[in-house]
DNA sequence: AATGTAGTTGACGCCATGTCAAGTAAAGAA
DNA sequence: TTCTTTACTTGACATGGCGTCAACTACATT
């Protein structure tokens, strides 16, 4: 028995996640969405004050199903310094994918509307936040190379995972997923992790 | 004796530079250059096509003016694939300000604009060659960690060089031109180079 | 004096986001 | 049954980009 999509704010959720992915976040219009939920493009801001808005609730609509993966549980499983970075690399590489469009949608609206900038701000110190859980740890194991501060160490593991990074190898350069996941854990190793 | 701009192309060019670094490339409207440079809106497209047109020519003049600096000089002097890597990072940490307003221009018409798309296409597949150029240099010095291969060397190359890397580690984490230049040739050393 | 060059202004088309007013269809409550 | 609320519809409009066009002007060249 197959759960029906209850309400129009769902549908009109689920609608731009798949539009975003399928044609590229920022060509898709708000005209776009709104026919292919099949109601009015002005009904749309009866559910959502902005495009903008509308993005930001995608994005959080997204998260919210992916946190039932495998992934996710690894990361949460992890113990080790090295196995956090591997499981954080994981989990990434297979949730990037998910919000692409939409976060370049978002990262599109950046540059003109305050409001997305600060959407895109918070989901960026959630992220760095992550990265900086796993390099402390990597640290206090005494495993950080001397070479970088804990500090250094976040900017360049965010900086490599960032979706901007993440485009250009899958999207760009063709890297599958576990080509993503393997070598960008790679190279963080070698940044960050002092040899055995 | 200084030299004057001698005509109307140039005197766009040249205000569309500033104007693209101080206030954000995406935000610079036409109507904003053209009243920078004295001229009505439309007159622009008496010297340039469109936007992207203006965009791009922006981009090649002020590559003209950067051939010049230390930092091209060194890369071209550079021997050994080690110092050719740090001459490159070094050339491209101090270029990639001067670019940085006209680039985001162009970022930002590449999905809705096909012309835009194509122009950023065959620059970052200059880029690219720049980057290919060094990771075989030190290939053939055998050199190149035997964990990647040259095109692998080259995909991770160009992304940690990348302009959005660029801006992350410098504008959102402020990180100084210097600290940039040897904290992006370090990391660049641990994935690429075996151990001497 | 005639011509070409490089500008000017004003208007228009197109398209996106966002807003507003007025109308409608259906469900629930009195 | 009637009334009201809710959710949606249509059509129109404002704003602000880019790009185009026509008509006009000032100036230098020939």
């Amino acid at each position: 028995m197959s759960i029906t999509i209850r309400d129009t704010s769902n549908t009109i959720l689920s609608t731009a996640e798949r539009l975003f992915n399928e044609r590229g976040g920022p060509i898709v219009s708000m005209k776009d969405i709104s026919e292919a939920a099949g109601i009015s493009r002005q009904a749309v801001y009866l559910h959502f004050a902005s495009r903008t808005s509308l993005i930001s609730a995608t994005l959080c609509f997204i998260d919210d199903a992916s946190r039932n993966g495998d992934e996710f549980r690894h990361l949460r499983e992890a113990q080790t310094g090295p196995e956090i970075l591997y499981a954080f690399v994981e989990y990434w590489g297979n949730y990037v994918p998910k919000v692409y469009g939409a976060a370049k949608a978002l990262m599109a609206l950046r540059d003109k509307d305050e409001a997305a900038a600060t959407v895109w701000e918070e989901r960026m110190e959630s992220f760095r936040n992550g990265c900086r859980r796993t390099i402390e740890t990597i640290e206090h194991e005494g495993r950080l190379s001397p070479q970088w501060t804990v500090d250094e160490g976040v900017d360049l593991m965010s900086t490599m995972l960032s979706i901007e990074s993440w485009e250009r190898l899958t999207i760009e350069r063709s890297w599958t997923t576990e080509e993503y996941v393997v070598r960008v854990n790679r190279a963080l190793r070698q940044i960050l992790l002092v040899p055995d």
